[in-house]
DNA sequence: CTGGAACCGTACCGTACGGTACGCCACTGA
DNA sequence: TCAGTGGCGTACCGTACGGTACGGTTCCAG
């Protein structure tokens, strides 16, 4: 029986922090390499360690995923005088955080971990993940798309559908190509892109958004 | 040394066939449920034939993978007569067949194995489930989209970016949340959406790219 | 009838890994 | 100085699974 982890604590010691750390590396270098003998190895601490701290490989896991999916901290956007430029400029921010995200390789790796995890029925890693990738953007863009809305710059009518339209423009076929590791999508012809990506993804949304489209 | 299968070559006889569909189902059923023994239970068979026959457990899943993607098989559009009718007719029969496939079961199981597969250095099975599911759809869309352009319906400068944009508009965030295991997301739930999904991203779509759009 | 090929079922082997137990050291506080 | 505690390293156990070997059965060719 797995004792709970208090994942919503950062109650993670540094010496904790540094096992954590030291099982993501190993996630990132080889997606099945996190065995506890190589975290402990890798660590330089004991399995019992590991075993005390985190009851079983899962809850390491778990612990791990949570961990570094909270780091994602993206950059908050002003969004004080909400002006047609400032309002741009932020969808814009809002576009390339996320395209920066999705193809970062921590993030890949995490998103990896999470599928083949649902893959066993366990979905928690896969919860972790969204809520702290995506929905993250979700719940900061929102608010600006209906302060927009109600600026009389932008006009929807589901800022939910808003939403996932703009998660579809800017995301399109990146992030499940990238997952199932399309050697045409290199991390740095991706990088060189964004911000091309960025600007078009941002004029599709305003063209389909915008208050003066769809009359 | 594992053998290299013939999966070009559609060489399977039944027998075989009968072992791949119960290596799909299991692995269906549990993701990680494909060990030899168990196939071999379940097919009847020995473990010896199933390596004599794929070489290794890794012949077995991508004989597998291979063997259901290709089993993919979307309706073919009618291309004659291209009205502006027709033409948004075939375009929402292309997001109907890519969202149907992309939130059946059977495409959820083989994308979540292959993205753990591409975890461990081993994209080949990535690269499978790419080419039978996006990329073919993008190979038989991508001529009907330039035949609507020459037709002066569509407007785009590259039919790969407006491939691209009709993807995202299509799949947004489902494909990921389907993978991660989200219930918020459960397939009847999908399913009784796609008809209205499919709607929004075609109109969507012509808005970006139809002849009278960003004049 | 007989030799051989294919294949089923099962027993078996080796290894990798999750999880546990234990000896030892370093530090701390009285 | 001396218990007590936390944690490192290692040895160990049980099991699951990939892969192999082998006996037994069926079927076919000559």
């Amino acid at each position: 029986m797995p004792l709970t982890i208090k994942v919503n604590e950062e109650t993670f010691t540094p010496r904790q922090q540094a096992v954590l750390t030291a099982a993501l590396d190993l996630l990132v270098e080889n997606g099945d390499g996190l065995t506890m003998t190589a975290v402990a190895r890798r660590a330089s601490c004991s399995k019992e360690t590991l075993y005390k701290w985190f009851g079983d490989r899962d809850g390491l896991l778990t612990a791990t995923v949570q961990w570094q999916a909270a780091k994602v901290r993206m950059p908050v956007v002003d969004r004080t005088h909400l002006t047609a430029k400032s309002l741009r400029l932020s969808i814009e921010q809002f576009a390339r955080d996320l395209l920066t995200v999705i193809t970062g390789e921590v993030s890949i790796t995490l998103n990896r971990t999470a599928v083949t995890h649902a893959a066993q029925e366990k979905d928690s890693l896969g919860i972790i993940v969204l809520e702290n990738g995506p929905m993250a953007i979700r719940r900061r863009l929102k608010p600006i798309l209906e302060a927009g809305r109600d600026a009389r710059l932008l006009r929807f009518a589901s800022s939910e559908d808003a939403y996932r339209t703009f998660f579809g423009l800017v995301v399109r076929d990146v992030q499940i190509r990238l997952l199932l590791g399309d050697k045409a999508l290199t991390q740095t012809n991706v990088e060189a892109n964004i911000e091309a990506d960025v600007k078009a993804a941002t004029d599709q949304f305003f063209a389909l958004y915008g208050a003066k489209a769809n009359a």
